[in-house]
DNA sequence: CTGAAAGCGCTAACAA
DNA sequence: TTGTTAGCGCTTTCAG
């Protein structure tokens, strides 16, 4: 075993202060090329790997926080995905975490990070009801450090955020429900106190009256998971005979599904699906779910973008909101 | 925005020193109990978070770090959340890196972890080819950081893995798709020099031939993803007509599923479905997937387990390796 | 262009 | 039980 490798074993070996290290490895152009390039060199033999515990305790430590509720929702995990690598290209290192649904590791998680010293966050919050208020926001906010909320908006003091154009979702999939000539249409929604679940009934609904179709619309209640959105469904299925279904994000249009074909529903034959978030395993199994797919690319870019643009101009710029419309895919 | 609260900042409203306040917080037993009550009060009300930074630059850690392939194939997705719970469970905390499927990622990654001094690592290696032999281990080995191989399995020198035992899986799943007296049985297996597609193939093959069933198996290479699998099952199926397709992992059977059905095969009535690892969403759409499935949570918390204790019991314990057999799911 | 000194926040080791 | 000192590895002064 040996020990880890650190600017003055080099130095030693190169003849010179460790700090010259330090600038031979930091910034280059402070050092006389020659004695920057045998430091390289010899960093490089010594397979020197800088501290990043003793880099931070001082300066900024280059590195943002990203907290997620769930990694197993495939759109988190792709938000997830491109939030990584926008923030390597921009040479920022990322410290992930997910609060697994839960208001105690949302906290801690923050905790930890701060313990890391991040330059800032890129938060996705557990929740989105209006009386979830977590004080790390108040903290976050007296250390300066910039938070960039993703997809959930809540009342709190932060710096940004990206969001869907939850409206447009639903309007942009109402009018192609509209298309379809439905008779009696089944929505499953998100809880009663999701912003999220009401822009897009709202978008939806307004969609449908414009367009006058005459059918039934019928509405539940459900949550964001598909067990919920399964259950209530079977239970309406009982009384009830939809010719379409439209589930409000990915989990309920699976969860409403198992419930539909559980009931001996075929789908595309004897009802149309429709969602809001793609169901991307629906193609491996040959059923066609018309939807509005949201560029989740895009979503991660714009936070990174937004969060480094705020920590690096330090005074902390105007509040911006960035708002990424979806697309239907028919 | 006011500065980080720190020890010293405790220390001077409770009138003693910053060590004493270190102490009251992370070994209350050797302080006295009314000093130790009122610090921890003084450190609740200022809203205190260490600083980890200048806590890991002397002593252990307590971290973990874990690389992953992808965070998008559930398997992996599922893996990661068992490890975080496991090792929040034993106050470790862990830092987590998607190599996405790069060797320069992946060694990136490697490298981070050093750089935040954790005390060890938990690893899906981006391959199991044998000619991959990434330099990251023998520095890992120089620096003592123990590392525990996850479901991959490759030439490095390591402290401890936790795998699958596929032969197993590959025998019960070949046992039950004989139960299915198929005729003629297309298998799509992962890429050639893969121990793990290997391991399962030869235990399926193993279970045909005990029951004899004379059908005939053919069987095509591709690898771990989706998109090659179905590509080739495409292909294949221009020239063939199976009764039962098998697909060795999660990735595989979604891809031939998807060729299948764009072929007018209809899954459960045209052709039957076996896989390796489950397909949760398969309940979704109605679809019965007879598959072998792992128990992902167990996966996590033996690879936390053995970590923790090899990190703790300090001497570079006997290597050890942990299987975990799948169970039918019919 | 290079270096010496100081200090980031915390905790071993050694007093008292 | 508590405090002093020193130092972890690095970088930011300030000098040369």
């Amino acid at each position: 075993m040996t020990k880890k490798v650190k600017l003055a074993d080099i130095a030693k070996l190169a003849n010179v202060s460790a700090i010259t290290v330090s600038r031979a490895l930091s910034t280059p152009d402070k050092v006389k090329p020659e004695t920057c390039d045998k430091i390289q060199r010899i960093a490089a033999e010594l397979g020197y790997i800088p501290n990043l515990m003793a880099k931070g305790l001082k300066a900024r430590s280059k590195t943002i926080g990203v907290i997620v509720p769930t990694i197993i929702n495939p759109f988190f995990a792709n938000a997830l995905k491109s939030i990584i690598r926008s923030a390597s290209k921009t040479g920022y290192t990322c410290l992930f975490f997910s609060s697994d649904e839960s208001a105690a590791m949302e906290q801690n998680a923050v905790n930890t990070l701060i313990s890391y010293n991040v330059d800032g966050i890129i938060i996705a919050v557990i929740s989105e009801d209006e009386d979830y208020r977590p004080s790390y926001f108040a903290t976050l906010a007296k250390l300066n450090i910039p938070v960039v909320l993703l997809d959930r908006q809540i009342e709190a003091p932060h710096s940004g955020g990206v969001y869907l154009d939850n409206v447009d979702s639903g309007y942009k999939l109402g009018k192609t429900v509209a298309k379809g000539r439905h008779q009696r249409i089944l929505l499953v929604s998100g809880s009663a106190n999701s912003k999220v679940a009401n822009s897009r009934l709202a978008g939806i609904k307004m969609a449908l009256e414009e367009c006058a179709s005459g059918a039934q619309l019928d509405i539940i209640k459900a949550d964001f998971n598909s067990a919920l959105a399964q259950q209530l469904t079977a239970e309406y299925l009982l009384g009830n005979q939809p010719d379409a279904v439209i589930g409000l994000n990915n989990q309920i249009t699976l969860g409403a599904l198992e419930a539909c074909v559980q009931h001996g529903l075929r789908p595309d034959q004897d009802v149309a699906f429709y969602s809001i978030d793609e169901i991307a395993t629906a193609k491996h199994f040959g059923v066609t779910i018309p939807c509005i797919k949201h560029d989740v690319e895009e979503f991660g870019y714009h936070a990174v973008t937004q969060l480094i643009r705020t920590i690096e101009s330090d005074n902390s710029e105007k509040h911006a909101e960035i708002i990424i419309r979806g697309v239907v895919m028919a």
